[in-house]
DNA sequence: CTCCTATCCTGCGAGC
DNA sequence: TGCTCGCAGGATAGGA
């Protein structure tokens, strides 16, 4: 479940591995689908490409080449890892000029690789719609942000995970970052006040400043890509922690999908009580009359 | 246009 | 012990 932390940390170490001029010998695809997966005649063009360095836009990792963006992303299992012997569900596999071989490896194929001319890559529709970057670009226009915010229907919570609105937020940092806001996951977005956006955008850079600091979260798959863990996963105050005591107020945190994503709250520190009826709430109590 | 749901995929752990 | 089943979730296609 990589998100901007995991995401950037992986990129960090990866440019760390791979200081100095590195040239693309050639790539090699296992036969497994991913997500996206380059076109036969870029993975051709691409040979004796060198790389001249990466980024991150979003969830992403860019390896900028000479003519071309060579695209990761981890979806939800991927890794990279220098590595000779085969395991299974690696799919990728770069060869470098120095000899090493750099490893894509992801269990469940959410992930994706994929070579994009450098030319086609502004008008990609992957790039195209994303929202502002909580990291890399910290200081945005508030007012601009929430009048495009002001008549959203749908909760908090989905309105800061999707990308169009804030990139690198997904489910684990959507809830630590509402706990830290004091902010119910289910608030409808429209009824967002300033203040509670004021709040809410400084939890989202500190919790995701924070993660970073701490190489990430390892739930489960998640490595740097030298393989190390990260020690995020235990300064979590509500994500994966359901009938817990809350850290700050002793109540026990509460869960319950949201929008199909397991979501955890405080129920005091977080209130309920204070959204009023609204369209979404109605909506939530007809669902539960159908299925009960 | 916006909103919302289903889909993709494998490993793991709960329950029997 | 060994099996089945449900869940984990980022992005996106397509339906309402």
């Amino acid at each position: 479940m990589p998100e901007l932390p995991e995401v950037e940390i992986v990129k960090l170490g990866l440019e760390a591995l791979l200081k100095g001029s590195h040239q693309i010998l050639k790539i090699e695809m296992s036969s497994k689908k991913l997500r996206r997966f380059p076109s036969l005649k870029n993975l051709a063009q691409v040979k004796g490409e060198e790389i001249k360095g990466l980024k991150r836009v979003a969830k992403y990792i860019l390896f900028e080449l000479e003519n071309f963006y060579m695209i990761s992303h981890l979806g939800m299992t991927g890794s990279w890892r220098f590595l000779e012997e085969k395991r299974t569900h690696d799919h990728v596999r770069v060869f470098l000029d120095d000899g090493r071989v750099l490893v894509y490896h992801d269990p469940r194929r959410f992930g994706q690789f994929d070579l994009i001319g450098k030319k086609l890559f502004a008008q990609d529709k992957r790039f195209l719609h994303l929202g502002f970057d909580p990291v890399l670009e910290p200081e945005i226009d508030l007012n601009a942000f929430i009048e495009k915010m002001k008549n959203k229907s749908c909760t908090i919570k989905s309105s800061i995970m999707d990308q169009k609105n804030i990139v690198g937020v997904g489910n684990i940092y959507a809830n630590e970052a509402l706990f830290r806001a004091q902010i119910h996951p289910k608030t409808p977005t429209h009824q967002m006040k300033l203040k509670q956006w004021k709040t809410l955008i400084i939890e989202i850079k500190n919790v995701l400043f924070e993660a970073i600091q701490a190489g990430g979260s390892t739930i489960s798959d998640f490595r740097q890509a030298g393989g190390s863990q990260g020690y995020f996963q235990n300064h979590f105050f509500v994500y994966g922690r359901e009938n817990q005591l809350c850290r700050k107020c002793r109540s026990v945190i509460e869960s319950q999908p949201i929008v199909g994503r397991s979501s955890f709250w405080c129920p005091s520190c977080q209130p309920y009580s204070k959204i009023k009826k609204t369209k979404a709430r109605r909506r939530e109590k007809s669902i539960r009359k159908k299925t009960t």
